[in-house]
DNA sequence: GATGAATGAGGATTCATTCAT
DNA sequence: CATGAATGAATCCTCATTCAT
């Protein structure tokens, strides 16, 4: 059965929802032109109409992650009116992420990734750092408020921050249904908020 | 040239050693078996004389991870006599480990790992639980002692200590040469120490 | 050079067909992807849009072999009109099957088909049993006709029908070019009418 | 462990019953070196001692076989003292190596055999013409005693005897266990002296 | 835009055989 | 004689990609 004509920038983003959707199921790795074709219910040699190589979806998907990411900061600023409550916020956000699919930590800690072009390397580092630095001026913001210690490195502290999300996104991997999320942001949080915060 | 005939103890360490540094530069996707025996300076049949299949150089390599790790933690109990001096020794092995090999971090975050066998996801969750149930016990000990507050959840702190480790692999991964480990662990360790320890 | 595309169902006859020239020249162990696709005219890894697997091509090559068999016993009914000739009728098919081609025998004798999958197997029996049940039911009109002795087991004379053509089969074989089918009929097919029936 | 070194002679024959017993239960083309060594209890590459090749572990299985086909005709003239009742007997043997084993047929009809040298060919030929003439013979004297009938062909007919056994053979490995080899020869052997045996 | 066929570069594995000890 | 290590040829199969329709 043929597949409807589709508009370029349609197929263009089934095609990357529906690798992010193998990706998160299944890994990096197992991400293959046929199976993406499969699930978007056209023919392999048709995604090539759409993007010239695997690798050019790779980096789509890079794009999209990127989006994802820092919108949570975006939305931060908008709701919250202090830096940890921004944090706080950032940090729930990210973890509900890790709850709706795996995807996100697979691509990022995904040796796939950093094969490839060195391009695409580049990428992954500015997604990092913009989402560091990020972090770091919501921190530094914290410190001239005063809610926050002016001893702390804000770099390292992002970095800190990195830290309770990282560990859970390899945990959700690794004790697939048993690991917590809630329960791991219930006890991270107030021991971050300990290290970081200004007593009164 | 038929390379010289060598001890099969030998040869499997040898491979391991080659799997391991191919590995660390390229990911574990990227091994393969033409490769490994190309480094170890064998034809890739003869590989099969040492190891069954590649799931069983796989393994292998996981049990020589766990090793590493676990020595970490051993090491600790010996030199350092309080529970803080000993999380600091670990942390700083275990930085050391990530400098010497970019392969922990990649085997164990690899999605390569997590399918094959599910023998093999059991190792790894073998391997972190092992890790954190050590860094738990640690942790309460130095509840006992005195030296560690006693509000905190050893558990989730146990992952609270890997946050410390994780983003420095994945930063080395991507920031590569400029990634600095040693600055990492001088800003990142009095942080922790604030959140756990207890203040005289 | 690329090959002309030629649309499935005739590539799938035309692999069939060689891998079936193979059989009969080598034998089937001596079937190889490879040696199909030469003898297609195509590449190996090309065979894998019209069987999945070699295991397919073979499970192809035995339904090939069925309809060949059982055309010749329907044939049989359609032509003859008693049980005696269409003994002979079957009997003359068979033997000129054999000087078509010795993949029949090679195929049905393989010790290759009786390994792999166990599915194999039942087809094999399957056909066999479907040949033998065909010649019993001949044999059981014949003797209702009252052409055909009443005190034979048609069972058991349906597996002697079959021990006129077996050893044409391996000596056709053995003996290559020497071996002559027609003669071999001539003399072997009066006696096997003279142990079944009725003598007027 | 190290193998008791042995004589050549005692091992040339334990490694071709080892192969004999292989074979038997998974026809010719199962049969590797690594398996016989390991039935024998020594190391492949020790094989090469005392066969030069596969190749010729093959010819000294056909050699086996050949022994054990013709042992059979000439014990029917040490105990039978006519034609009809040698025939008998030498059926009811070869029906009882079957039975013993499934190594005969599956050799004799494998197409591994046919495909090796020529030379191999030559040897099956030859065990095949010897067994046919052997039994052409006993036909003539039967029709010189009087007990065959004069019209019949006993080339022709030494086939049709073997036209008794093969479909036997090949039953026994399709329909495996239920195959009654007794009743087989029960119900053959009398239509097959109604189409031979003078009629007194 | 989409399809179906073909390509070619791997990749893991098996197995008979060789060879130094 | 026997062993353990190494070899090389062969085999099946996967997958990204190309191309004519």
């Amino acid at each position: 059965m043929r597949a409807k004509k589709t508009n370029t920038e349609i197929r263009k983003e089934q095609i990357l929802l529906a690798a992010l959707k193998i990706i998160g199921l299944q890994g990096v790795n197992a991400l293959s032109i046929v199976g993406v074709a499969e699930k978007v219910g056209i023919v392999p040699s048709a995604l090539y109409r759409h993007f010239s190589s695997k690798e050019e979806i790779l980096d789509g998907i890079l794009d999209l992650m990127r989006e994802k990411v820092l919108k949570n900061v975006q939305q931060a600023r908008l709701k919250k009116h202090n830096a940890l409550a921004r944090l706080e916020f950032i940090m729930m956000r990210h973890l509900a992420l890790l709850k709706e699919s795996r995807a996100l930590p697979l691509i990022l800690l995904s040796d796939a990734m950093y094969l490839g072009t060195s391009a695409r390397l580049s990428k992954i580092q500015e997604i990092l750092e913009s989402y560091l630095s990020a972090l770091s001026a919501i921190l530094k913001e914290g410190m001239e408020e005063g809610s926050i210690r002016a001893d702390i490195v804000p770099e390292s502290t992002a970095i800190m921050f990195l830290g309770m999300i990282l560990p859970a996104a390899v945990l959700v991997n690794v004790q697939a249904p048993f690991f917590n999320l809630e329960s791991h942001a219930a006890n991270v949080w107030p021991a971050f908020v300990r290290s970081i915060a200004v007593i009164n």
